[in-house]
DNA sequence: CGTCCGCTTGACTCAGATCAAACTTGGTGG
DNA sequence: CCACCAAGTTTGATCTGAGTCAAGCGGACG
């Protein structure tokens, strides 16, 4: 989230909820009435289809807004549950909606921060087409500079799309 | 591109330009002064590495706008590309940010474009997180609805990520 | 009629998923 | 302080889906 998108918001009406683990936030099909934003715990958007699968759309963390497109849509087109215990502040709809049309800096802001969303969701699919977990990594470091930390390797793996062994294997591979 | 996005562009400024094959639009680091909307052909958005790998960010086709970060961005942070002939509108910038700070109707416009470039974007990462082309296959499908004609399934096989041969047998095995 | 392109099918090979077991590390509670 | 547990990491062995190369088919089009 922008900074200067948290400063707006900071100024509309709104209330914090908490969520237990596995809790929906909403259901496809609920009229839209509130923005969430994530302040501790992770969330999923999720659609399901009638063959029994599921697609997850996004993985909200802290700092980030879930559904960014509900601000102009009337009814949820998916699923939100909670993965892990969550606190959310719900921003009115319709305030924010206002706050869009009458200030600048956030329309601008709003903007900025979804043509960024954009850009790191097309850099991850074009790294998952990569065949190679070697390639997939390059990438991947090539956008983040550096590995992180052991402790925070599985969640590589699974943001590049690959078992973690497979990750393992490739970065003792490299020493 | 959205219709009315379309209306009000249609009064802006605007200058129509050809790119052979191969020719770049804009190189990174370029001041960005024009935004480019694709008539005809098709373009790639293309990170270059030090290390001399590439990654591409976008693939723009017939009626999608180029770089859509680069509204409120100075200076490109990529490179663009043509992968066929080329026939582009390029739109003053700030004629186009002008329009977005004046007109309601052009900013949600232009929030709602955003929003589903965002959710196409992250579906197509999480499809490509799948492991199997059934799998891939059956979400695409979910999302898509039906199988369209023979003659554009290889482009479907990018799309998801495997080979046209893997998409060909999985087809065959389901009739 | 020949060429191109997408589709089809076969055979081979291999990167990585999976299962399994051991070892680090940190935190918890007795 | 130590036993114990949970997560993440390491390493080994096995198996399989799909990438690749290759050869043939069929329709579109000049």
């Amino acid at each position: 989230m922008i900074k200067i998108m948290l400063e707006h918001l900071g100024n509309l009406h709104q209330i914090r909820r908490s969520f237990r683990q596995d809790q929906y936030l909403f259901h496809r099909d609920d009229r839209v009435k509130s923005m969430f934003l994530i302040e501790t715990g992770t969330a999923q958007l999720i659609r399901h289809h009638p063959n029994g699968s599921a697609v997850v759309l996004q993985r909200a963390i802290p700092d980030s807004i879930l559904a960014e497109a509900s601000l102009f849509t009337p009814k949820y087109h998916c699923d939100a549950i909670a993965t892990s215990p969550v606190v959310a502040r719900l921003i009115s709809r319709t305030a924010m909606q206002q706050l869009f049309y009458t200030s600048h800096d956030f329309a601008k802001a709003w903007a900025v921060h979804l043509a960024g969303e954009v850009r790191d969701a097309r850099l991850r699919a074009e790294i998952l087409t990569l065949k190679t977990v070697a390639e997939r990594l390059d990438a991947w470091l090539a956008d983040n500079g550096h590995l992180p930390e052991k402790g925070s390797w599985k969640a590589i793996a699974q943001e590049i799309g690959t078992s973690p062994e497979a990750l393992y294997r490739e970065i003792a591979r490299r020493k």
